[in-house]
DNA sequence: TATTGTTATACTCTATAACTATA
DNA sequence: TATAGTTATAGAGTATAACAATA
């Protein structure tokens, strides 16, 4: 079945035949695929009242573990945005009450950001049905097909670094 | 070799054990494999004084061919944004001379984009630059890797719609 | 001096709504 | 009525800079 990028593809043949744009059959298709994961990610997010940043945030915080605590440079360098990010959306978080801000007992500069048991509550919610939609997302592809798929994109992300 | 992903399905089996988060293996590595990419990809652009936007633009007039023209309905339709989005697109490059907006002369409502002699110049001088980078990217995966890859992307696009 | 964290501010890209003009 | 195109406006998310406080 031609794609979008085929066509693409097609029109560089004939008005470039001097460039190798086949990279672009492999980066083209990434990107696009990128944007419709997250678009259906983003339908998800939306029926619980999130957002992927912010679904980030409190996931973060679940998978850490009890006791649902963590320093906001942390949530920075986890998210790889900046420490000025993370309080923007912590200050998004706490208006709503999914989590709050307390003092770092273990350093004084520091704070730590808790799960309130309502953001508890809302992230064990979403997470069950997060996972679903995106496991009807690669369900077109085998568990071996699944496996290949990871590794090519670790190591393309490995390379560019 | 263990990724940032290992450790996070590490810490989600370890938390939520009755949880299957196979998918994210391969939805997170995604997520950050476009987002690695999309950074190259945008300082070989900054290099040429311009951004994913408006090199989507140019290469678009580019691989159109000869006369290097194209009505902004058809610009947003192809990059899937609104006719607004384009118009914004188009006044940023019109104002830098690298595109200009003409009469269509086959319908009075409408308009034809028309690629400038220095919009042509830029983006000849861009591309192979880009697919440079673009072949740099996946030259760690095989032909037959990256033909796998391809696909296996094709198909997750496909049922996601 | 370096690190943690916050706010003020500005930037980029986008969509929605309102509008003009032609098909 | 529908389509093409534009501007005004607002929204989201981010980074940089400036600042306060502690290590």
């Amino acid at each position: 079945m031609a794609d979008q990028l085929d066509r693409i593809l097609q029109q560089w043949h004939v008005e470039k035949p001097e460039l190798d744009v086949s990279p672009m059959a492999v980066i083209g298709r990434l990107s696009r695929a990128a944007m419709a994961v997250e678009s259906r990610l983003a339908a998800t997010f939306a029926r619980h009242g999130l957002d992927a940043p912010s679904f980030d945030v409190l996931a973060t915080l679940l998978r850490s573990g009890a006791p649902y605590r963590i320093a906001p440079v942390k949530l920075a360098r986890e998210a790889m945005i900046s420490t000025s990010a993370v309080a923007q959306r912590l200050n998004k978080l706490e208006s709503r009450g999914l989590v709050k801000r307390e003092a770092n007992p273990g350093d004084g500069r520091g704070t730590l950001v808790a799960l309130t048991d309502a953001g508890r509550e809302l992230i064990e919610t979403t997470l069950p049905d997060h996972l679903e939609t995106e496991h009807a997302i690669i369900a077109t592809l085998s568990v071996e097909e699944q496996a290949n798929l990871a590794m090519f994109l670790q190591r393309i992300t490995e390379s560019s670094r």
